[in-house]
RNA sequence: GUGGCUAUGGUGAAGCGGUCAACACUUACGACUGUGACUCGUACAUACGAGGGUUCGAAUCCCUCUAGCCACCCCA
């Protein structure tokens, strides 16, 4: 038996990677208009900076790390998220002594070893954007445009934005415990989930998916009445900001985290079409994270997307280049010819084809063909002599002559 | 970690105990020894996920394993 990926990692093949190019590069278009730069980290970290990070408790740290110890004894993880790597070398570099705002963006794949289904593998890829230093609602704001700008630039309107505010260290306990004290009436009713995440992660039971949870959880107290001066007044002008920018989104008060880091604004870009997965994108201002990870108090917000699930909602076209030219070659010493020609020709930025194995000349032009090339070229002994030929545009048929010169063709071919 | 479903060639798939494992696509070559798309012809699974078993005989029945998919959990 011949040796096979491992489950849930998986390849991209040549039909598929174009989409994947399409995605990044709009990302990179989009973030860069935006101000932000990209940031490589490595895709292994200390295990501790996870646990710091993401939080001791969450399901990630404590069933879904690949972690191990290496050589030198050190333990390690491949990352499960980027975020922690990220504010990890902000730190470490003191990128915010340089300048107070930092904008950042990072791409690559994460590991959580999970059960793989639609849209979630044990390798996945993720594209997010972190700002950092900026308290005001504004920064909130910008990044959520940002994000549907993406969306719009990869033409996509079908993800909807939701926003919520999980409140703050100050205010987020005692709405907590409002709660409980509400759902500790309604244990009969709840799931066995539910009533497990009662004492851990209560806030949960509002995004549960069971009908009995959602009718008993229906006059549920909301987050959104029990937030503090500070966080109501930062969530109305993150609302506010997304109108003025003409944002469409929606307030979802049952939106929940599952990393502990995050505080205020939280939002997710949904869609019904993948599945039970309804997460593109995800993401939330995290106030804390840095100075807990021992850096200097400065506040951050950014996001993640998923690139499978983004690449699942991309309709099945093909994204990859069609060649601008077929030569199709009759001899020898045509092969020779059109080889040098070929070569100048990319050099300037042509896409150029041609038969590598002295093929008839009927295979050649199915094979133009089928890569889809808009011109093909016959060139036999007769266009060598004369040094013109007879180009031959493939979706009508017809034809120009032309000389047989790169510089020619070129003009041609644009 | 739990549950359900499925496993036939490069792909999509017929086949439901008995001649050489349909058909379609893809691929290769050809139908005028210099021109594609349509059409036509020819070729392409010592093989039915792996390993056992039942049987005169199994891709077809039984068992085990493995893999994939989808869902739960959780999440991007």
């Amino acid at each position: 038996m011949a040796i096979t990926a491992i489950k849930g990692c998986n390849d991209i093949l040549p039909g598929e990677s174009s989409r994947w190019h399409y995605i990044e590069a709009a990302a990179r278009r989009v973030f860069e208009r935006y101000g932000f730069s990209e940031i490589r980290v490595p895709v292994m970290e200390k295990t501790e900076l996870f646990c710091r990070s993401i939080g001791d408790a969450t399901d990630i740290v404590e069933k879904e790390m690949y972690s191990f110890t290496d050589r030198g004894g050190t333990n390690v993880t491949l990352r499960p998220e980027g975020t922690a790597s990220v504010m990890r070398a902000l730190i470490e570099h003191k990128l915010y002594a340089q300048d107070p705002v930092a904008r950042l963006y990072y791409l690559g794949p994460m590991f959580r070893y999970e059960r793989p289904q639609k849209g979630r593998y044990r390798q996945f890829h993720q594209i997010g954007a972190e700002m950092t230093g900026v308290h005001d609602p504004l920064a909130d704001a910008q990044i959520l445009t940002m994000l549907v700008g993406f969306f719009r630039e990869i033409g996509l309107d079908e993800p909807r934005l939701e926003v919520n505010s999980l409140g703050c260290p100050d205010c987020r306990p005692a709405y907590r415990s409002t709660l409980v004290d509400f759902l500790r009436h309604r244990t009969g009713v709840l799931c066995d989930d539910c009533c497990r995440r009662l004492d851990s992660n209560p806030l949960r039971i509002l995004d549960c998916k069971v009908p009995g949870c959602i009718e008993s959880t229906r006059g549920a107290p909301s987050v959104l009445d029990h937030l503090c001066a500070g966080c109501a007044d930062h969530f109305g002008h993150v609302r506010r900001y997304l109108e003025i920018s003409a944002t469409p989104y929606s307030v979802n008060c049952r939106m929940v985290r599952g990393l502990d880091y995050y505080t205020r604004t939280t939002f997710e870009v949904v869609t019904s079409l993948l599945g039970s997965q309804s997460a593109v994108a995800a993401g939330g201002r995290y106030d804390g994270l840095i100075s807990q990870l021992g850096g200097p108090s400065i506040p951050g917000i950014g996001f993640a997307m998923g690139v499978e699930r983004v690449a699942l909602l991309l309709k099945e076209q093909d994204y990859s280049s069609r060649p601008d030219l077929f030569m199709a070659t009759m001899g020898a010493c045509e092969r020779d010819a059109a080889f040098r020609l070929m070569n100048e020709l990319a050099a300037s930025g042509v896409h150029v084809e041609m038969d590598y194995e002295g093929k008839s000349l009927k295979s050649q032009m199915r094979r133009a063909d089928k890569l889809g090339a808009r011109f093909s070229v016959v060139i036999g002994a007769a266009e060598l002599e004369s040094g013109h030929a007879i180009f031959k545009r493939m979706d009508d048929g017809s034809t120009i002559e032309a000389p047989l010169s790169a510089e020619r063709i070129r003009l041609l071919l644009r």
